[in-house]
RNA sequence: GGCCCCAUCGUCUAGCGGUUAGGAUCCCAGGUUUUCAUCCUGGUUACCGGAGUUCGAGUCUCCGUGGGGUCACCA
């Protein structure tokens, strides 16, 4: 059975690199059937945080990603690492190391000096004399000292490295704790992993803990060493590009299913397709497939998607999303049209948001250029007469279609073109030249609204006085 | 600097010795639309450089160049 895991240290935030590899390792587990844990690395008990751990846990969440059983805490295995510290130590496979702090790193500094790479000297590999006084030995692994140490990663191919290239590392430090690399083999596993999908900057961590797979005669997993995401000039991805952070993109606006498109195609595809359902990608999904090179962020894609996302999702769902963007449209009469009409110009749903209450909401001001351009003429005889014959309409005004014939009637009765009576009505309802249909508008806010709106604009107009036929005139000569 | 990894349109990618090098995004043009957007159609843009292997190389090999990672009693 497969098994994978995600093992984030609780020292921040989810990372949108760090949720690229749970995504790909929930998939790789998923794919076939198998199981992925949630495996948190807090060993370091001086940079943890009860709070970086909550918001990885709300991450995770919010995209939907579970885990299989209970997350395991590496804290709370202290003992049982020490236990395999003790066996290396009884099989002669690790020893205590004397050095100091400060002894170790005069030791690099010489060995920088001399351009050497910097690396445990061995000195207290083979000791065997009295230990020097008030020293906490930390405790180090024999690394062999010869020879290749090679495996065959799922994604770059075959890594070999020098033996000489990993010195006897600590497993353990002076005050008794195991360190990464000693405790990431062992839990691994322990917990029976099959296959190990990372991010790339571990590649060098692998040899040390082959190093402790081979001292506890464990069986290695496969493992997947993934490419970096870099920003948008190809830099490494940091804070300063914004919004690394998962839970920004829910702030943002963004949809969990249109993140996590975005993420799995930053090293994987599946021939040309591009929009992938999570029950696709889990069908599809396979690590030995990934991209061997890194790739860069690109924003815009990432908006098409959600744009393409918002499109797809129900209504009763926007609606209840919208919330948290300070727009309620829970029980409008009319919330489908209004969600088909504002979602087709929506890429996130703070935009969705801005949309809807553009419409909802009356105007506060009408922007300027598109004022002096609608209004200018005979603008207002147009909109008295456009709420003239609403007002005297004998059918029923309740849908758009209702609208549009009053609109189409106005038009012929008048023998005018639409834009005549369009463009100032446009402005009227919504304070500007854009947005969603007229028929749609007026369908949504209502008859007692339109004409209110109307109304509103017609007074405003009559406040421009002469200085707009001066302003138009000017547009007029431009032109 | 040592070691390791990587290299196709601006970006994400397809390609797995023989293709007019494909798709998506972005951008541009046209159409639909009273407007904007959506949508549809079309277009511009790429195999880092150099040797070699081969009848034939984006694909294999080597070298160079560029980029990235890593060298902790951090994870």
């Amino acid at each position: 059975m497969t098994v994978t895991r995600f093992a984030p240290s609780p020292t921040g935030y989810l990372h949108i690199g760090g949720l690229r590899t749970a995504l790909f390792s929930w998939l790789a587990a998923k794919n076939k059937g198998g199981m992925f844990h949630l495996r948190i690395e807090d060993t370091d008990l001086s940079r943890n945080s009860d709070e970086a751990l909550a918001a990885i846990i709300e991450a995770f969440e919010w995209v939907g990603l579970d885990y299989d059983g209970e997350a395991v805490y590496q804290s709370k295995r202290f003992d049982l690492y020490g236990e395999y510290i003790d066996r290396l130590l009884a099989e002669g496979k690790a020893y205590r190391c004397y050095m100091s702090k400060e002894e170790l790193d005069a030791l690099r500094e010489e060995q920088m000096a001399r351009k050497e790479r910097p690396r445990y000297d061995g000195r207290y590999r083979d000791f065997d004399g009295t230990p020097p006084e008030g020293v906490e030995p930390v405790i180090r692994i024999k690394a062999p000292q010869s020879g290749m140490i090679e495996f065959d990663d799922g994604v770059k191919g075959k890594i070999s490295i020098a033996a000489t290239e990993v010195d006897d590392f600590i497993i353990a430090r002076s005050d008794g704790t195991p360190t990464y690399n000693f405790v990431v083999a062992i839990d691994d596993a322990l917990m029976g992993l099959t296959d190990v999908i990372r991010g790339d900057d571990h590649l060098y961590n692998t040899p040390k803990q082959i190093v402790v797979y081979e001292a506890l005669g464990f069986t290695l997993p496969r493992f997947y060493h993934v490419a970096m995401i870099n920003n948008e000039e190809g830099k490494k991805l940091s804070k300063r590009d914004g919004a690394t952070d998962v839970m920004d993109y829910k702030k943002q606006g963004f949809l969990p299913e249109a993140l996590l498109n975005f993420l799995v195609r930053l090293g994987w595809s599946h021939g040309d397709q591009e929009i992938f359902s999570l029950e696709e990608m889990v069908k599809l999904f396979d690590p030995n497939n990934l991209n061997k090179s890194a790739s860069s962020y690109n924003l815009d894609k990432l908006l098409w998607l959600n744009a393409h996302y918002i499109k797809n999702t129900p209504h009763a769902k926007l609606a209840e999303l919208l919330h948290d963007f300070g727009v309620d449209i829970h029980g409008h009469d009319k919330l489908e049209i209004l969600l088909d009409a504002t979602t087709q110009r929506a890429k996130t749903i703070a935009e969705l948001a801005a949309q809807v209450r553009l419409i909802i909401e009356r105007p506060a001001a009408f922007n300027e250029k598109s004022a002096k351009k609608a209004f200018k003429g005979d603008a207002v005889q147009m909109l008295e007469g456009f709420a003239a014959m609403l007002q005297g309409w004998e059918k029923e005004l309740h849908l758009p279609c209702d609208y549009h014939a009053v609109l189409e009637k106005f038009v012929a009765d008048n023998e005018i073109g639409f834009g005549k009576i369009g463009q100032p009505l446009r402005v009227s309802l919504l304070g500007d030249m854009t947005g969603s249909g007229l028929d749609e508008i007026m369908a949504i806010i209502g008859l007692g609204e339109t004409l209110e709106r109307i109304a509103k604009a017609v007074e405003y107009i009559g406040t421009l006085g002469s200085e707009s036929e001066v302003a138009v005139e000017q547009i007029i000569e431009v032109k």
